[in-house]
DNA sequence: CCATGATCATTA
DNA sequence: TAATGATCATGG
């Protein structure tokens, strides 16, 4: 199996700054929304495999290797905006209580992230730019580090105090717990499928993120 | 079957 | 446009 650091991603996805997106997936035989469906994942799939990646790597990893995140951008007065929040991790309300910032998934993943930027067109995710390409560093005792925290502190406090049902995406300042789960219903049972949460970069936190990574 | 990829839909 | 909640295809 190959090793492929950040350092060795990043410089693969570079090569790719300014090309289509689409394009890349049909070569790459990535199902996009041209079968007549919506994979809304095949983004991040195609970055994975443009990073070098070459398994399947959808699962976390075990704390020992990077993230890969894609972000859509659009213009909004002329200005490159996030269009859209990220999402980070998911939330085990069990290993939300039991875990603290430091400790958690969700740090080991931000940590050690690597942002794409991709500009889209239509709404359909149909016409993908790949942007930009950063990747973080992070210190325990950066500022913004501490300010996230306190969000996570603030959503676990609610989990613990309130339940898992209480956590709604209001809260938070940088980041949020949004649901996100398969949606709709079982088909075998016929039962609503159990909301999930996950955690989400909010937009300014995107925002914030690209400019530090200048 | 479910976690993961991330966007879509709706409302104000 | 921004914010929140809901949703879908994919792969192991």
């Amino acid at each position: 199996m190959k090793i492929i650091t950040r350092a060795v991603a990043i410089n693969n996805l570079k090569k790719y700054i300014g090309k289509d997106l689409r394009g890349l997936a049909l070569k790459y035989k990535i199902t996009t929304y041209e079968t007549g469906k919506q994979n809304k994942g095949w983004k991040g799939l195609i970055l994975e495999r443009l990073a070098g990646l070459e398994t399947n790597v959808s699962k976390a990893p075990n704390g020992l290797s990077w993230e890969l995140k894609s972000v859509s951008f659009h213009e909004v007065k002329g200005k490159l905006t996030p269009k859209e929040t990220m999402a980070i991790t998911m939330i085990n309300p069990k290993e939300l209580k039991e875990t603290e910032f430091f400790d958690s998934h969700c740090w080991n993943k931000f940590k050690a992230i690597i942002f794409c930027a991709v500009q889209w067109h239509g709404k359909n995710s149909d016409d993908g730019q790949l942007i930009k390409v950063a990747s973080l560093d992070f210190s325990e005792d950066d500022e913004l580090i501490k300010e996230i925290k306190a969000d996570y502190d603030f959503i676990r406090a609610k989990l613990i105090k309130k339940g898992f049902n209480a956590l709604t995406g209001k809260d938070g300042k940088w980041i949020q717990a949004r649901t996100k789960g398969t949606g709709g219903v079982n088909p075998r049972t016929g039962e609503r499928r159990p909301i999930t949460r996950a955690f989400y970069a909010r937009k300014e936190l995107v925002k914030k993120i690209f400019e530090l990574a200048k």
